[in-house]
DNA sequence: TTATTTGTTTAGAATTGTTCTAAACTGTTG
DNA sequence: CAACAGTTTAGAACAATTCTAAACAAATAA
């Protein structure tokens, strides 16, 4: 009980994330798995490093910020996350990696997903000569009635 | 002639953005005509802080970069610019201020605008209870074919 | 016009988000 | 279990941006 119970309460083991690790060449550590354990976990999620880091600790994981940025950069390498341009001052990461949009509250910094079927793209515009589409990002930035 | 070749050779007087800059509340400063000028020439632009002050002190303006923050901030603030969302780690000013879409080239980081006429959102999705949307941002991420 | 007030510019310091470094550590493989 | 390669970490370093407060310039009053 010495190193052993810095880990949460953590009663289902981490098989599956520990096989999601490993499926795009991560070595599945007590880091990772944490950080994952926060991430996947069911719903969908948007967080920042911070964000994130302050959660992990809240709940108990010994955890340094810098191991937080580094998993979520490998993360989004690996295509378990994607990052949302909403804030040129931070960087969000979105659990879903689905092809979707988001809103973001002005108000109170909040983003939530647009589901895919709410918002469609009918036929794109003409692209500069040569060049293919990466992808498509939809803000649409909402505020308070009045 | 002691102070006023600092000013670069700019035969056209800076009477039109005299006239923008009051119009939106602010002093028409030497440095802040620099800067109008270099922005609200005929063709819109895409630029960063760093980029807008380099290219000043290139064609022999004498102005500082915080300045050029000040500008840009102020500026957006009324109006004349808005901000781009393409890289978190930097902000981008477009003088376009009108409704429209952008390009952006992960390859090269160029960013371009999509004509406002070949891209539309028919129908937008349910905005959340007692939201207005305040503004929509559309970025196709594009790259070289193959 | 000059004097006064108020807004602006600036260098440099400070702040913030993020990445880097290099040493200690841990998962994996043989 | 040994050995290696990958990972974590504290703290330093970095880059973009904002802040501070003193010098300065535009607007206004006199």
């Amino acid at each position: 009980m010495d190193k052993l119970n810095t880990r949460i309460n953590q009663n289902d083991n981490y098989q599956s994330l520990t096989d999601k690790l490993r499926g795009v060449g991560l070595r599945a550590t007590r880091q990772r798995l944490d950080i994952g354990s926060l991430l996947f976990s069911g719903k969908d999620r948007h967080v920042t490093a911070e964000s994130l880091h302050d959660e992990g600790v809240a709940s108990g994981m010994k955890i340094s910020l810098a191991t937080i940025y580094n998993a979520l950069n490998q993360f989004t390498d690996a295509g378990l996350l994607r990052e949302v341009l909403i804030d040129p001052s931070r960087t969000y990461f979105d659990t879903n990696t689905s092809s979707h949009h988001h809103f973001f509250n002005i108000d109170n910094g909040q983003l939530t997903d647009i589901p895919n079927e709410e918002i469609n793209l009918p036929g794109l515009p003409n692209l500069p000569e040569g060049q293919i589409i990466d992808g498509v990002d939809i803000l649409i930035r909402i505020k308070p009635e009045v």
